[in-house]
DNA sequence: GTTAGCACTCGCGGGGGCCGAGTGCTAACC
DNA sequence: GGTTAGCACTCGGCCCCCGCGAGTGCTAAC
C-alpha cells in the first residue's frame, strides 16, 4: 500500500507543512527534498496518498496538507526506535526541573509548566500526583476564633493540605494545643486517604471531636480529588498562525480552565500509564477537537502516579514534542524519587 | 459645555453601545431613549460630543462609539454617590468568599478569582498579600536526603512557604530534631521579614549552621516578593465580539501570564491605596492598551495588603464591574480580618 | 513505471456598481 | 436662539466579475 517513496513522501509533507503552514505542492517537494523522481510522478503517489486519507488539498488548486490520519501515520511509522533528542539548551531548560532547589512541590511543578511550554510552543498542563498516600508527618491547628480553627496537615514530602474545623461550642486555646498534642500522637505516620478512618477508632479523644475532626480530614481530602493542575504558556495557544479563528481559541482556553472537562482524559492516561497521543477528532474531549494533545504519566515514588503533558495546534513537531514531554516526565520521576540523595 | 441634555446623550451613547457594540445612530438614540428632542438636534450635539474627543465615527456613515475619554467622562460624572447595587445572586456568589469555608487561603484567592470574574464577564486578577509580616507559628525541618531537607514555615495565619535547606556535610535524622527544637525556641512568633535577622543573631546556634538557616530562609522570603498570582476566566478575554483581532489578545493574555509586566500596576494600586481605573490608553502596560483595567486593594489585616481586580475590553459595564470588584475586596477584607469571630 | 505536456480548476485580489445607513448642512419654524 | 424637517452626501458592505497564477489530473509518449 505504501511503498518507500510514498512512505517518503509522506513524512516530507509532514515535515514541510509543519515547518511553513503551506499547503505542499508537489514541485517543491521534487525541489526540496532529495526524491529523484518527477513532480509528475509525486502527483500519481500523492493521489493514492489523498485516496488512502493521509492527507488532502484545502481546495482544488491548492498543494497537499496532512490530515490527522497523515500525522498519525507519521508518528506511528517513525522511523528508529527513539524520538529525537533535545537540543543542549532544552535539555538544560528541563534538568533544571529535576534539581529540587525549589521549596515545594508547588513551585516545582509550576516551573515545570512554564518551561514544558516554552521547550514546546504549546500549552503545558501539569497535574499534581494525589497526595491521599503521603505519610502525615505533623498536623498543626490554628486558632482562628473561639469556633474555628485552621487544620493543617504536613507530609514528610513537604506536601501541605488544609482546611477548616468548626467547632459547635467555644474552645480555648489551651483546649486546642492539647487536642492538637493528641492528634499528632494517634495519626503520626498515617497514610492521608486513612486519616479520617483512624480518627474515628482512636481511643482517648472524646467521640463527637473525634467525629468532628474526622470530617474535616474528610472535607480536606475530598476536594484533593480535584487535582492540582499547573498551566503554562496559555498565551501559545494564540500564536501567529496556529489557531485561525478565535472561537475555536476560546473553546481550547475555556476547556484548559475547566478541570472536569479534562480530567477524563488526565484519568486515562493514568489508567493506560503510557504516554497518550491523540490528533484533532481522537481527542475525546469536543473542545479540543481542533488540538492535538500529548500526556503522559510520571512516577511519584510509591505508585502515586502524576500527569504531565501539552495541548498545542495539530500542526506541530510531533517527534520533538513528544520528546519534550518525555523528558520533563521523567524530570519529574527524578525529582519525585523517593530516594534521593 | 457640556449641558444636561448633551450629558443624557453621552450616557445615552455610553449605554447602549456598551449593550449592544454597535455604533449607536442619532435615531437609534431619540427612539430608544427618553431625550424629547428629534435625531436632528441630537446630532448638533453629537457633533460637538465629538469634537470634545468623548466619541467618534469609525467611518462616516456609521453611529457613534465612546472613545476612552467617553468612558473616563462616563465613570467620572457618575450621578449619585455609589455604584449600583449587585444582584441578589451576585452578592451570594461573593459572600462564599468571606465565609472563611476555605481551607487556606490559596483556595479561597482562586475562588476569588473565579467567582470574580463570573460575575463581571472580564478577567480577575487576585494577588495575595505579602507574607512578610505574617508571625511565624511553627517551623518544621523535613528530611529529604543525607545533605538537603525541606524547610516548612508556618504562620499563625495558616500560611505556609517552604524553602529547601542544603547541607555542606551530611546531616542526621537526630541532628535535624534537634536543631529544629532550637530553631522554634528562637524564631517562635518572629515576623517572617525578620526571621533571617534574628537567626543572625540567635545565640545557641553555631555561626555556621546559623548563616545556612538564615540563607535559606532569605531565598525563600525574597522569591515571595514575586506575588502569588491567581487568574480566573481567561478565557473570557476572548469572548465572542471583545476583542476582535487575534493578536491583541495574544498580547493581554501573554501580559496576564507574566508577573513581571503586572507587578508596576500592582504596586501603583497599592501605594494608591484606592481603587484604580485607568481605560485603554490610561493603561500604564503597554500590552494592555486596547483593555481596561479596574483594581483595588484589600487589606489582610495589620497593613498587609493584597491586590484585586479585573481586565477586561474598554466596551465593559463599568459602573457594574467596579461595584463588584469593590464588592470582593471588601469580601476579602473582611475574610481576612485578623479578629474574626 | 516514469515523465513531459497541457488543459482545467479555483482561490485570491482588485475594480466597479448598487444599496442603505447615518451624517452634516441649510432653511424654516417656534 | 434653540429646534426641527428635508435633503444631498459619504462611505462601508456586498456582490459580481474578471484576470492571474498556482497546482492539479489526465493523457500520451518514453
Amino acid at each position: 500500500m505504501i511503498d518507500t517513496r510514498k512512505a517518503a513522501i509522506l513524512r516530507a509533507i509532514v515535515r514541510d507543512y509543519v515547518k511553513n503552514g503551506q499547503p505542499v505542492s508537489s514541485q517543491l517537494l521534487a525541489r526540496r527534498y532529495r526524491l529523484k523522481v518527477s513532480p509528475a510522478t509525486i502527483r500519481n503517489d500523492m493521489g493514492v496518498l489523498e485516496e488512502l486519507g493521509y492527507i488532502s488539498q484545502p481546495h482544488t488548486s491548492a498543494g497537499r496538507i496532512p490530515t490527522d490520519l497523515g500525522y498519525r501515520w507519521f508518528i506511528d511509522n517513525w522511523p528508529g526506535s527513539t524520538w529525537p533528542e533535545l537540543t543542549r539548551e532544552e535539555q538544560k531548560a528541563i534538568s533544571v526541573v529535576s534539581r529540587g532547589e525549589f521549596g515545594g512541590l508547588e513551585d516545582a511543578l509550576d516551573a515545570t509548566s512554564h518551561v514544558l511550554s516554552e521547550v514546546t510552543e504549546a500549552t503545558a498542563v501539569v497535574v499534581a500526583p494525589p497526595a491521599r498516600k503521603n505519610k502525615l508527618t505533623r498536623l498543626e491547628l490554628l486558632r482562628r476564633s473561639a469556633r474555628r480553627a485552621t487544620l493543617l496537615l504536613i507530609a514528610d514530602t513537604g506536601i501541605v493540605r488544609q482546611g477548616v474545623v468548626e467547632f459547635p461550642t467555644d474552645r480555648t486555646a489551651t483546649w486546642l494545643e492539647e487536642i492538637s498534642r493528641k492528634l499528632n500522637e494517634k495519626l503520626d505516620g498515617i497514610a492521608f486517604q486513612d486519616l479520617a478512618a483512624t480518627m474515628r477508632n482512636a481511643k482517648g479523644v472524646s467521640g463527637k471531636d473525634a467525629e468532628l475532626f474526622a470530617g474535616a480530614l474528610e472535607k480536606i481530602l475530598t476536594s484533593d480529588v480535584e487535582e492540582r493542575i499547573y498551566r503554562g504558556g496559555t498565551a501559545n495557544i494564540l500564536s501567529p498562525d496556529k489557531f485561525a479563528d478565535l472561537s475555536t481559541a476560546h473553546e481550547v482556553i475555556e476547556a484548559l480552565e475547566k478541570p472536569p472537562l479534562l480530567s477524563s482524559l488526565l484519568e486515562s492516561v493514568r489508567s493506560a500509564g503510557a504516554m497518550l497521543v491523540y490528533i484533532g477528532d481522537e481527542v475525546p474531549i469536543e473542545h479540543l477537537r481542533a488540538c492535538a494533545v500529548i500526556f503522559t504519566p510520571y512516577e511519584a515514588g510509591s505508585d502515586r502516579i502524576g500527569t504531565v503533558g501539552v495541548v498545542g495546534p495539530t500542526r506541530m513537531d510531533y517527534p520533538h514534542t513528544i520528546s519534550a514531554v518525555e523528558s520533563v516526565a521523567r524530570a519529574l520521576s527524578h525529582l519525585l524519587a523517593p530516594s534521593e540523595d
